[in-house]
RNA sequence: GCGCCUUUAGCUCAGUUGGAUAGAGCAACGGCCUUCUAAGCCGUGUGUCAGAGGUUCGAAUCCUCUAAGGCGCGCCA
């Protein structure tokens, strides 16, 4: 606990110390203390709405309840400098803020650890995204989702829960069946040997790329050979290579994954029979139409689901059962799914399953990415996998940077619709806020060097009392937040919410950095205790960005 | 038809547990570089929070209804 929420929890005990001595209520009565930070500078560093909550209560009026609260107040004791009651009855605390300082020491100590809470108390959450077939390039929705998936792990990571990222592989189904095809129509196309696509084929640049390559590779070899042997190696090589690219393609992303998991490894280890076993001694599986069918009606699903279609061959529900059910039994305390805003209608139909399966249904939760609209010359882009004109995640890579890509994904919250303006992105790159993040970044990191270059090193012993002036408490109130931000916006799974945090230090430090300033050979007292200050901000600042997998340069 | 998401300034979006006068950026206008990076700062203007009811001390926020847009509703994945 740093020094905030050390003062922040002494006000909350006065608070509630004070409603019991002016006997407005019972101690089983007292609400929750909500502690707010005024927008408004005039009213205080922190207030709380105390008396409005127990207008009620104590049959009062709430200005009324403030005075009487105020009157029990024991001000020494949690650095409070001036109480006020304001509007219809909120009471408003000045601190004393020298305590602030104490940030300063915490923060050069704690390094790259600064912004860990324990909040999220060891549990063990393993978050599953992308996970995209292996049919094709990773498109924009893709990569909102590998952004949002990522920073949402590496928040939850710092706020004290135990994450796993993992990938599920849909390497399984009618699809690999379709690669298998498609890759063998380009194989022969790009021999010069007409082919047509299969009707469900993959239209995507990359699969034309895989039938040169073969080509290249193998020459025309693979036209004699028996059909059945063509198809499996075709969907072999296919299957490998597109792997590898989505591999690739996310590790240039930033983006990283524990466990890749492979749906045709269920159906190889017998976990889909026992999955269904299960449901089966259950009671939730029946027969009808010539087909087994998963009563999930009575878990709150529209209709029930078929697993074993008439021709005997599993839908996709079933494997996907089948592996939630063993992402439970490796010991997960919470599943979260990030999917595409066009699977949300398949979330009943999965927690259903959960809940089948005697697992509480909260257990998994879902979040869903809206859909991501391009935009150019001012026009909606049309894609379409059909034609494989889609702009792919590394043509937005190529062409907006991948700073600014990975902020503007993690700055948006994911459960909107998304324009994606690429002439802005692109041409008007320095009015991008990653860059004014970054700038504040580099500013401090500049004058750190000429700080180093003029004999001054930062130290944890310089003398704070020293720092006091209106801007830097605002910087000390800013970088106190940081924790809590993180333990928020990982508690309630919004990481768009650290770019918002991001944002207002960079601010707050490029307001700091026109009003005072730290460099000053004059005052060397005051100038060491300032590089102290901007040491910690800068280090809040590269451990915020690192949490939405964003650089924090130097020199820019 | 049913379900989910969205609707806040000209545009793109924030808005914390229901709090005080709803905020940023972009765009517009006016200032600030012989002084640590002007990719910056300071200032000015900007609202039927889609609409209507309800809950209450208090609603952009919670509930109901309506409208508009998006997505889904398969023995596809």
């Amino acid at each position: 606990m740093n020094v905030v929420e050390q003062v922040q929890t002494k006000l909350k005990e006065e608070i509630k110390a004070a409603v019991l001595k002016a006997g407005l209520a019972e101690e089983a009565q007292i609400p929750d203390v909500v502690l707010e930070l005024p927008k408004e500078k005039a009213h205080g560093d922190y207030a709380t709405n105390m008396a409005m909550q127990l207008a009620r209560i104590a049959k009062k009026p709430p200005r009324k309840i403030a005075e009487e609260l105020v009157e029990q107040f024991d001000k020494g004791k949690a650095s409070i400098e001036k109480i006020e009651i304001a509007g219809p009855g909120f009471i408003n605390f000045y601190m004393n803020n020298r305590y602030l300082t104490d940030l300063i020491p915490t923060i050069l100590q704690a390094g790259e650890r600064y912004g860990e809470s324990a909040i999220g108390n060891g549990q063990k959450v393993q978050v599953e995204f992308v996970s995209a077939n292996p049919t094709g390039d990773l498109h924009l929705g893709h990569a909102r989702g590998a952004a949002v998936g990522d920073s949402l792990c590496k928040v939850l990571a710092k706020a004290g829960y135990d994450v796993s990222r993992e990938y599920y592989i849909n390497d399984a189904g009618n699809q690999i069946n379709n690669l298998a095809l498609s890759v063998e129509a380009r194989y022969f196309q790009a021999l010069g040997v007409e082919k047509e696509m299969p009707a469900d084929g993959y239209h995507g640049a990359d699969i034309i790329g895989i039938g040169k390559r073969l080509v290249e590779e193998h020459g025309d070899k693979f036209v004699e050979i028996d059909e059945k042997e063509r198809f499996e190696t075709f969907r072999d090589y296919g299957l490998k290579y597109e792997m590898e690219k989505l591999k690739q393609d996310l590790e240039s992303f930033r983006v990283g994954f524990d466990v890749w998991y492979s749906e045709t490894s269920l159906y190889e280890n017998g976990k889909i029979d026992e999955a269904l076993a299960v449901l089966k001694e259950k009671g939730h599986i029946y027969d009808e139409d010539g087909a087994t069918w998963f009563r999930s009606t009575p878990f709150g699903d529209d209709k029930d689901r078929v697993l074993i279609k008439q021709d005997g061959s599993y839908t996709y529900l079933l494997p996907d059962i089948a592996y939630h059910k063993d992402k439970l039994e490796r010991g997960f305390e919470k599943l979260i799914n990030i999917w595409g805003a066009d699977h949300h209608g398949y979330i009943p139909r999965m927690r259903a399953a959960i809940q089948a399966l005697g697992y509480d249904e909260d257990t998994l939760e879902v979040e869903i990415i809206q859909l991501v609209h391009l935009y150019k010359n001012g026009e909606k882009m049309k894609m379409s996998k059909r034609t494989g004109k889609a702009v792919t995640m590394r043509d937005l890579i190529d062409e907006v940077g991948l700073d600014a890509t990975r902020y503007f994904f993690a700055m948006r919250s994911s459960d909107t619709h998304m324009d994606f303006d690429l002439d802005l992105a692109v041409s008007q790159s320095n009015d991008n806020p990653v860059y004014y993040a970054q700038y504040a970044h580099a500013r401090i990191c500049s004058i750190l060097r000429q700080a180093e270059e003029a004999g001054l090193t930062v130290s944890d012993r310089a003398d704070l009392s020293l720092v006091g002036a209106e801007k830097e408490v605002d910087l000390l109130k800013k970088l106190g937040e940081f924790p809590q931000a993180v333990a928020e916006a990982a508690e309630k799974r919004v990481p768009h919410r650290v770019p918002n945090y991001i944002f207002e230090l960079a601010s707050t430090f490029h307001s700091f950095y026109n009003a005072e300033k730290v460099l000053d050979l004059e005052e060397k007292e005051r100038t060491a205790a300032r590089l102290s200050l901007i040491k910690s901000v800068q280090i809040t600042l590269q451990n915020a960005l690192d949490l939405i997998g964003v650089s924090a340069p130097e020199k820019m």
